[in-house]
DNA sequence: ATGGTCCATCTTTTT
DNA sequence: GATGGACCAT
């Protein structure tokens, strides 16, 4: 009868049908994890569960959207749509959109990225008179993330003993009030950084008895994928939540704990067993991805960690082949073996592009394979770096909207009140800031009173300008649909034209970006309910004026093609949680925030995909490659201090290791480029930990064939001598190309040389005299103070502001302006 | 006020 | 090798 049933083992089986009461999986990887928790969902609901009553919590939106996607197949009735499925932060975004006014806090309140909220500890910083050298931004703003992932608040950081030791002994006693600062000013700017979206939440059900009761009604039946990988926020969350009904299943794999650098921990796994009394506990023990030979080196690496949930991962798959270990002699060697292997085994095993993975410890990585892809044409896709949304231009863009929606967004008002330029500089926006601290008031508070504080006329027109134009933008909120205010604001502002002509080949990509971004936003409009919510505004935010005139669309300025291949802007719609009808720009603008590079990227499409190991948790490829196995990189030189550092980095590679399915290889390399310098690293002590059987070590021999057989350590020679060039060196080169030292210098042939930054220093003839340039020609030789010798190529520019194109014997070509500088004509 | 150039720092992993 | 900040020239 119910044929989704089917297909499980008898642990699955079990797993699925617990209905009432707490239930714990312990899923080891392969073991069909999302297989069970999906047909759980759709098991409830088929016994009568209302879709609305189940919440589900995953890492990223891409799972939420799979398991939704996947569950709807079992389905087939359209009630998959109903369910809460999502991202903590975005489920909780969500929520908190609700009830923010409970808390002081803007409904559109914004969400700032970690750039944003780096920034606002800097400004603070800066304000109390702190050295940003010692206080540095970054290592103060992890400080903070930290304490409030273990719901620290500030005043507890600043009464708790041991806190207060740490920061005395690292010299730095002002953090705790840094950090009382930046919770201030977050909340002064209406805005909350991804750790006060779990915050908010707790404190809303702490705080509030009736949101608590509200949402324990709710959720009848709450599910929490990845819980190994909770922090203290989060499971005291969910212990709210779940207090009620108590039908809480959580899904998770001590081995595969990665993230205790965001406050994750383990004890979660452990602690629920004691928060309630009687715990199910189902144990997935059978592996269907891996090949025996992959699961043996994983059982066998993840045993050399102490403490872990006893399990016995088995698989009755075939034996395989042996795990392949490469050496190279760099890291460009390394993406060159890499592309170049893959290359054999498309050709070969008729492999796909997208059977293969590269996967990696830091995203710096990257490059090399990137490069050696490009070189052989094949298609790839790297996941990490930067999002869309994380560019300069987008998000200036979104700064614009983000200001009407939430006029108190400080971080998003600096971004743009002089880009494009308006002639408010950085003296008019120090003295803004002053006036608004000194009277306790908003950034945009002081704009738009600004004829009180005494600016200078020019200065006090172009604030006044700036507030009206933000005025007029805001007040198309309440009749226009986020698409049709973000177009009127592109055009209003210049910054779209001036990108527009800018035909350098970033400008061109940047505009490209902008009209991406545009039509994303026409997307998620279209993909809705159609109904544009009307904003509620802030008191203190814009007066909402009457209907204006529609601008006429201007010629040529959104008129280019959308490029083909473009797939970094997918359905919209998909990203949004069960019951969202909120089609307003606020809603938008929360939205994106919380998007990631993955979430922009399809996975299907037949491309070889790059990522971190941390990104790469949850999938599964034919043929990965897991590259960079170095000790200081992997395991990193900053994880190796203590015991429970390096086991964490040790259950990285147990990852990496099970998300292979048939083929795997192992690569290092023994220098690379760190810092723009070559370093030399010895083969990670990963490496030694995996038992020789089940090694093919053909690769990895070069320099290594002396009577100890394989050595991962590299000898004390090599080691002073620092790799050198001997005779392996000479036989990877041929193989795999020059080492890098020369390699590295070797720039494309579609790119014309860069220009040298470096001017070496020319001495002036004794006899230096400036000519008269004002009918320089090309082809004449004259002489710079600075650059030397040269010739003219051509002289270009307006007549006003004449500029010569030089080519100097010393430096290479520059351009000259003859208004300014002085040039001897020689000949 | 602006825009260009030079220097230091950065890199562990991410919602 | 990039990015932001400091500094300088216009």
């Amino acid at each position: 009868m119910q044929d989704y049933l089917q297909g499980l083992n008898e642990r699955q089986k079990e797993a699925v049908l617990h209905i009432d009461g707490p239930l714990m999986i312990i899923a080891g990887a392969g073991s069909g994890k999302t297989k069970v928790l999906t047909t759980r969902i759709a098991h409830l609901m088929a016994c009568g569960v209302d879709a609305f009553n189940i919440l589900a919590l995953t890492f990223t939106n891409k799972a939420a959207r799979e398991m939704k996607e996947r569950i709807e197949l079992i389905l087939g009735n359209g009630e998959a749509r109903n369910l809460y499925i999502g991202t903590f932060h975005s489920v909780f975004a969500r929520i908190l959109r609700g009830e923010a006014h409970r808390l002081g806090y803007p409904s559109n309140f914004t969400i700032y990225d970690t750039d944003d909220a780096k920034n606002v500890v800097k400004t603070v910083i800066n304000e109390m008179n702190l050295d940003d050298k010692h206080y540095k931004p970054n290592t103060v703003y992890n400080r903070i993330s930290s304490a409030k992932n273990a719901l620290v608040t500030a005043e507890e950081y600043a009464n708790d003993y041991s806190i207060q030791q740490e920061d005395m002994r690292s010299n730095r006693p002002a953090i705790a009030k840094i950090f009382d600062a930046y919770t201030r000013r977050c909340f002064k700017n209406g805005a909350m950084d991804f750790d006060d979206l779990l915050i908010k939440m707790y404190e809303l059900l702490k705080n509030f008895p009736d949101a608590l009761s509200k949402y324990q009604r709710k959720f009848k039946y709450i599910l929490i994928d990845e819980y190994q990988d909770t922090n203290p926020a989060q499971y005291e969350i969910i212990k709210l939540l779940g207090a009620m009904h108590e039908n809480v299943c959580v899904v998770g794999d001590d081995a595969q704990s990665i993230y205790s650098f965001r406050g994750a921990t383990i004890e979660n796994i452990l602690q629920f067993q004691k928060d309630y009394d009687d715990v199910k506990v189902v144990k997935l023990e059978q592996n269907y991805r891996s090949t025996q030979n992959i699961l043996n080196v994983a059982n066998e690496v993840i045993s050399h960690n102490k403490g872990q949930i006893e399990k016995t991962l088995f698989t009755e798959n075939t034996e395989g082949e042996r795990i392949r270990l490469v050496r190279t002699m760099s890291d460009n060697e390394e993406g060159k073996f890499v592309a170049d292997t893959i290359q054999e085994q498309k050709l070969r095993n008729h492999f796909n592009n997208k059977d293969f993975a590269i996967l990696y410890r830091t995203n710096a990585q990257s490059r090399a394979f990137e490069e050696a892809l490009r070189r052989m044409g094949i298609a790839y896709t790297i996941y990490g770096g930067i999002s869309f949304y994380q560019r300069k231009e987008i998000k200036d863009y979104i700064a614009y909207l983000r200001i009407l929606v939430n006029p108190n967004d400080e971080e998003s008002l600096k971004r743009i009140i002089n880009y494009p330029a308006r002639g408010i500089g950085k003296t008019s926006i120090d003295r803004i800031l002053l006036a608004a601290n000194e009277n306790n008031i908003s950034f945009w508070q002081v704009l738009e009173r600004a004829r009180e504080f005494g600016f200078k006329a020019g200065t006090l027109e172009a604030i006044e300008n700036f507030v009206l134009m933000i005025k007029s933008f805001a007040s198309m909120l309440g009749h226009k649909n986020a698409y049709e205010v973000a177009m009127h604001v592109g055009k209003q502002t210049n910054f779209v034209r001036e990108l527009f002509n800018d035909k350098s080949t970033e400008g061109v990509a940047r505009y490209e970006n902008i009209q991406e971004l545009l039509n994303s936003i026409k997307e998620w409009v279209d993909n809705g309910s159609g109904t544009v919510m009307p904003i509620v505004m802030d008191e203190d935010g814009f007066i909402i004026e009457d209907e204006e005139e529609d601008t006429p669309v201007e010629e040529g300025l959104f008129t280019r093609d959308k490029p083909a291949d473009d797939n970094a802007v997918e359905s919209a719609e998909d990203k949004n949680i069960a019951d969202d009808t909120d089609r307003s720009l606020g809603s938008y603008l929360q939205q994106i925030t919380l998007l990631t590079d993955a979430d922009e990227k399809s996975a299907d499409a037949d491309t070889v995909k790059l990522m971190t190991i941390h990104a790469a948790k949850g999938l599964e490829f034919g043929c990965v490659f897991a590259a960079g196995l170095e000790e200081n990189l992997f395991p990193n030189a900053m994880s190796i201090n203590t015991r429970e550092e390096l086991e964490e980095e040790r259950r990285l590679f147990y990852v990496v290791v099970t998300r292979a399915k048939q083929k795997l290889w192992i690569t290092y390399a023994n220098s690379r480029y760190r810092f723009g310098s070559l370093i030399q690293n010895d083969p990670s002590r990963f490496i030694s930990e995996i038992p020789e059987e089940y090694l093919d070590k053909s690769y990895a021999g070069g320099g290594f064939r002396n009577s100890s057989g394989f050595s991962p350590q590299r000898s004390a020679f090599e080691r002073m001598n620092g790799g050198g060039f001997g005779n392996a060196e000479r036989q990877a080169e041929k193989r795999y190309g020059p080492p890098p030292g020369r390699s590295k210098t070797a720039t494309p042939e579609y790119l014309s040389p860069k220009p040298q930054n470096k001017v070496i220093e020319h001495t002036p003839s004794a006899s230096f005299v400036a000519s008269d340039t004002s009918n320089l020609k090309a082809g004449q030789k004259v002489e710079h103070q600075k650059f030397g010798f040269g010739e003219v190529i051509n002289v270009e520019g307006s007549a006003q502001n004449p500029v010569a194109l030089v080519k100097f014997e010393l430096n290479g070509e520059k351009k000259i302006m003859l208004n300014y500088a002085k040039l001897r004509i020689v000949s």
